[in-house]
DNA sequence: GACAAAAATGTTATGTTATAACAATTCCAA
DNA sequence: TTGGAATTGTTATAACATAACATTTTTGTC
């Protein structure tokens, strides 16, 4: 965890294909370390997901599946997004009901979000700072965290002039 | 905001009578300087939330209300809840779809929420280095915060040796 | 290659959480 | 006391998620 090792928001005119198969090249990279099967349907899920920047939700990602092949279902989706979660590949954001693709897969940690109030636009950050104070509170409640998770809700830096970003 | 105002975890046998009608008496005073209404059944559902220090599901509430009023139904639940969400009495917890006593009401505030993953026990923490940390990633990703939410999983005090508490 | 076990996916049904829309009632101020 | 606003009642439905079991695919072993 560093204090900021990608740009959080990115550009609005940035290169996202760029963003997509860099995603599923270290998650193919990362599953065959581990022995785990991504499989197409959870790429083709995992492809959907990094679609944007945006927490899709499971129904967004169904829609989509429906077009592609015959009976695909909420199971279809629900399990594939359960395997990209317990590999680290997608978060959930819990205060959207939605998933977005991980920026730091390799290494396990809680998902520290801002989410942008105007566009929807989420960043995820990786600040080990936020992480120790998080940790040295709950210490002084006499608490053992085993998974923090943060959703932050703001503008972000599009959105803060001119609105709708 | 302070560092830890009250205790986080209260212990399993304290008197929790005291905490309901005292939390009930804190809204009663905030409400009327508010000008707020707190009607007899918004005033139910934030007893009924207080009703332990574990966060409780709209439908839960719902269950109980409908022993005791004809007709009541989810949004009979979903609009108290919002009342008192807006005013700031009850938190929402996303990761449970649920909802918690703020100890905290006078004065509006992102919840910062240790939850033990054994008994299902919630906490309310309150500190200022966490808010800082948090406002300080985000500032650095340009970041403006309009209302962060914490939710942190691991285990209680209680919970920590022996397991169920 | 044939087989069995395990993993993944298909399929149907249902459970859980939340809101829309409109009617009736209650409250409060003029 | 009455008219507008706020609250609550009521019915229906939307949105999110999982249970349970059948079928198919994969993988290791012989």
């Amino acid at each position: 965890m560093t204090k900021n090792t990608t740009q959080a928001f990115f550009d609005t005119d940035h290169d996202h294909g760029r963003c997509i198969n860099s995603a599923l090249d270290r998650a193919r990279v990362i599953c065959k370390q581990r022995g785990a099967r991504l499989t197409p349907l959870r790429r083709r899920v995992l492809q959907l997901v990094w679609g944007g920047h945006k927490p899709l939700g499971a129904y967004d990602i169904l829609d989509t599946l429906k077009r592609e092949r015959r009976g695909a279902a909420p199971p279809t989706v629900y399990r594939a997004l359960a395997f990209l979660l317990q590999e680290g590949l997608v978060h959930r954001i819990e205060s959207r009901n939605a998933f977005v693709g991980c920026c730091l897969p390799e290494t396990p940690h809680g998902g520290q979000f801002l989410i942008c109030l105007v566009c929807g636009l989420g960043a995820e950050l990786n600040d080990v700072r936020i992480d120790t104070a998080i940790r040295n509170g709950a210490a002084s409640a006499g608490f053992v965290v085993a998974h923090g998770a943060i959703e932050v809700k703001g503008l972000c830096p599009h959105c803060q002039d001119g609105e709708g970003g």
